[in-house]
DNA sequence: ATAGATTTGTTCGTATGTATA
DNA sequence: GTATACATACGAACAAATCTA
């Protein structure tokens, strides 16, 4: 999937998946580096006109492979590449 | 049969094979694009006047010969040709 | 040291849709 | 025709951790 692809509410493929793959892309592009952070849960809902709770389960699905991990009070962070596919 | 064809409870076709020949009408006709959404099994028992069990049957007929497909929670989708017709 | 803002974590509720009995 | 279960999506509210002014 394209990093600047947009949702579609009408696709088969849940709206949390299309963002995830989109997040997913958007890393493996470089827009940010292992070790960075990546936009809020609040700047993603401003950023996809999505529900938080969609955001956050597009991010979990990211954490569960290990792309992602949170910090609370702190952010969503990007994992070291050796965590992801070592 | 035409897509725009009423269910006969009459007729010697069963009422679910009648609403499979109108759907797969409606989906030639191009009134649903592939990978688009159809109607809700609850829109399909209100525009049909029929129960939802025979909609679900003739949505049935269509998904095991590769012309729709279901996912949970998101509703029944037009395949793509290329799935339909190789 | 305190207060406020930011961010993730959690828990409700509502609505829609398919799956099953 | 009803009832129950599960998945998806949106909305609101509150708590806990963190950072900044």
């Amino acid at each position: 999937m394209d990093a600047d692809a947009v949702i579609d509410h009408d696709a088969p493929t849940p709206v949390y998946a299309q963002l995830a793959a989109i997040l997913r892309a958007r890393i493996e592009r470089g827009d940010w580096q292992p070790g960075r952070r990546i936009m809020s849960e609040a700047q993603l809902v401003q950023a996809y006109g999505l529900a938080r709770e969609t955001t956050r389960k597009a991010v979990r699905v990211l954490i569960e492979d290990g792309t992602l991990f949170t910090v609370p009070g702190r952010g969503t962070f990007v994992a070291e590449p050796s965590e992801t596919s070592p």
